[in-house]
DNA sequence: CAATTACCTATTGACCCGGTAGGCAAAAGG
DNA sequence: CCTTTTGCCTACCGGGTCAATAGGTAATTG
């Protein structure tokens, strides 16, 4: 697989996120209830979101984490690719483009391409408002 | 990554079986040196795509492997289920149904589903012929 | 019978993932 | 100030999987 639960969290995480209102926050505790997740594991995820300038993090009380951006700022591609790293399907990395030294004549490099192309232009197509289940067709 | 090096091997070995003659047989020891892979290691691999019919092996002097069908018969995606079991893109089971017991109202589900579907419909409209570079229009 | 080939059953070493633990730093409030 | 609340950092662990190895067995042919 793809995509590890520490992509899963963090998308179920921020769409909880883009559910408050604008200067609100959130911290860690609540959310980990609410989703049920362990607050331990939480925290090094939120901790790699806000190193990557994903969401805003607050210390101290009436702290806690909020989105930068509107929700539909955020393509899940962009989310994933913090928590799970390059989306490529196949273990050879000749997909990213170095390491392979069959690379020349490879018969299946064409398809491990279009594969990794369709995959990132679905998830880049997502938002999180779409996880809301709220179009974005006006 | 969703694909591994055994689902990757497996696709190249039976390229290479496409090119046979009808009839002819290719013991694994020239596949791994044509191909630069552990004979061992291909070994478990043929053996897996034997058991479950996609090649035919005859022991013995003379003997080898060899494909069963015609060359665009074969879909990468039967191929690799057979190598890496289902190709879901998320390590929660909820795509193939059982297991997630947030599945009701689960946000990212839907999305699950339809990268699965994406994934799987591409795979399964590519056969062992497009691995060949050799298109299935006439 | 001997050579060739495929098949089966371990086993290994490395790595990654999910999760845990404990302590440190920052911010706010009394 | 000092305490509480919150996020941040580093290290660790157990289990699983993956790639690869090793050795032996079965089948087929000449």
């Amino acid at each position: 697989m793809i995509i590890s639960t520490k992509g899963e969290y963090a998308l179920r995480v921020m769409t909880e996120l883009a559910g408050l209102e604008k200067g609100e926050r959130l911290p860690l505790k609540e959310i980990a209830q609410h989703q049920n997740i362990s607050l331990k594991y939480l925290e090094s995820i939120m901790a790699l979101l806000s190193r990557n300038n994903l969401v805003e993090a607050a210390s101290g009380k009436g702290g806690g984490y909020s989105l930068i951006r509107d929700a539909d700022q955020y393509s899940l591609l962009e989310i994933l690719n913090v928590t799970d790293g390059d989306l490529a399907p196949v273990s050879c990395n000749a997909v990213t483009g170095d390491g392979c030294d069959r690379l020349t004549g490879c018969p299946t490099y064409p398809v491990w391409r279009e594969l990794s192309e369709l995959i990132a232009g679905y998830l880049g197509g997502k938002t999180l408002n779409d996880l809301r289940g709220i179009s974005n067709d006006t």
